[in-house]
RNA sequence: GUGGCCAUAGUUUAACGGUAAAACUGCGGAUUGUGGAUCCGCUAUCGAGGGUUCAACUCCCUCUGGCCACC
């Protein structure tokens, strides 16, 4: 059985369903995929995440690298066994975060200095000048300093695959490096070419394996395109990833999910080149129900974002948004409220009078914005699996809809 | 009963003879391969009344309320 089957073309646009098929379960696709970076999404427990059909959680290599680490991990039988989750994840390498965490510190050195916050038009050298020396990177890694501790960490694309080996995900992703948007073009090109050869090594590495205690189910690596907003590089690096023996295909970058108009020429762009039979992965996408749209449009498979459940802790509560029921500042659809706000104080409906999650089932609106005026620890839980109903619904009902060739109807309902 | 101190945003506190700062709270906003973090707006007829002064939250008097000491 292969890794990847598309089940359904829809026949107006690129969507289409599919089944992953892993060691731990099938994923039914387009997915929505919780993010649950320290092997929890935060607030809930596996059988929270079992009762709302959650298919895959992603967990993070360089959080869980830090903190407990990747052998303590594999002493207690891998993420799934520790974790209490016996269904598929997916772990980023971490090269997202290490490169994050450096893009922060040049912002915040050269807000010191007094010079400009923005990057515009840098070149190489002034990047590397600017950058600090908590994050450096070379061909061979990057070696970057503990948020916890200060301690000096290093990661190459062999350490990260081992990592991930360690952690035993079902998916585990590429060591890219994630560069700024603002950054010059020959800086993007440099990086973009360390990322391509650091995909041929991670390759390599995860064929090799050297490790003993490894999994003795399958983990399947996936690619990450990078390249910025330059469609030649996107062009390039999609052509480069592709010709690798790669599970699936990762779409990255800083302003994918972020910046949704470039995420979508992103995929146009990219669109022609990638293989077809492989999944199709945006990372960072999901901030809206009009986003998920927007990227399974044009045939994306799989998606993680913080923000259903970040929101959910921030009292940003999803509603399914007809467009003469809420209207957002700007007249633009907003998809939520916020609990928080006096308004609801004493209001006895439920968050989404729509929605069948059991918070909207048993709990008002009055109790969650008391919860969350009160800080109490049952706000985040009621509110996170809100958020997360209202996402995975939408999917099924995405799902459904390509099977019937409605996709494009149902987008239309939405946005 | 006598003497002294105090009264500024919902709360706790600043400053100054030239129409008031801060923290927290409150009311809104931001949040995108996760720090339950953080950031950004907005919110005061300066206890009441009178006096001095070009000008009073500031100086003086009275009242009200509170605190302390003594009898």
């Amino acid at each position: 059985m292969s890794f990847f089957q598309i089940t359904h073309q829809d026949k107006h646009s690129l969507a289409r369903t599919g089944v992953i098929h892993t060691d731990h379960g099938d994923i039914e696709t387009p997915v929505f995929m919780p993010v649950g970076t320290q092997a929890t999404v935060k607030s809930l427990d596996s059988a929270d995440l079992e009762n709302l059909d959650v298919q895959i959680i992603l967990a993070n290599t360089y959080h869980l690298h830090l903190r407990p680490g990747e052998d303590l991990i594999n002493n207690f039988g891998g993420l799934h066994k520790f974790m209490n989750w016996n269904h598929p994840i997916l772990t980023d390498s971490g090269g997202f975060q290490v490169f994050s965490l450096k893009h922060k510190n040049i912002k915040a050195s050269a807000s010191s200095t007094g010079k400009s916050k923005q990057f515009n038009n840098l070149t190489m050298e002034q990047f590397n000048n600017e950058q600090s020396k908590l994050v450096e990177v070379d061909d061979e890694g990057v070696t970057f300093t503990s948020h916890l501790d200060g301690s000096t960490h290093r990661f190459t694309p062999e350490s990260a695959i081992e990592i991930q080996h360690k952690l035993g995900a079902d998916i585990i992703m590429a060591f890219d490096e994630c560069t700024p948007d603002d950054a010059d073009v020959k800086y993007t090109r440099e990086a973009m070419e360390r990322t391509h050869k650091w995909a041929e090594r991670c390759i390599t590495a995860h064929k090799t394996h050297p490790l003993t205690n490894l999994p003795t189910y399958k983990q399947n690596l996936f690619g990450i395109i990078q390249g910025a907003n330059h469609k030649e590089l996107r062009e390039e690096s999609a052509r480069v990833i592709s010709s690798l023996a790669f599970d699936g295909i990762a779409i990255g970058g800083e302003s994918v999910g972020f910046n949704m108009e470039a995420t979508k020429k992103i995929l146009d762009w990219v669109n022609p080149i990638i293989p077809k039979d492989k999944p199709h992965y945006t990372m960072g996408v999901g901030f809206s129900p009009a986003d998920l749209f927007e990227v399974v449009e044009r045939g994306v498979d799989m998606f993680d974002c913080v923000a259903p459940t970040r929101m959910a802790r921030n009292g940003a509560l999803f509603q399914h948004c007809h467009p003469e029921r809420l209207e957002g500042a700007e007249g633009s659809l907003s998809y939520r409220i916020n609990i928080n706000n006096a308004q609801y104080k004493t209001d006895r409906s439920p968050i989404d009078p729509t929605c069948t999650c059991p918070t909207c089932l048993n709990y008002s609106r009055a109790y969650l914005n008391h919860l969350f005026k009160a800080e109490e620890l049952l706000a985040y839980r009621l509110a996170t699996i809100h958020n997360l109903h209202f996402f995975l619904n939408l999917m099924r009902e995405i799902r459904q809809a390509i099977k019937e060739d409605k996709f494009l109807e149902l987008k239309k309902e939405w946005i």
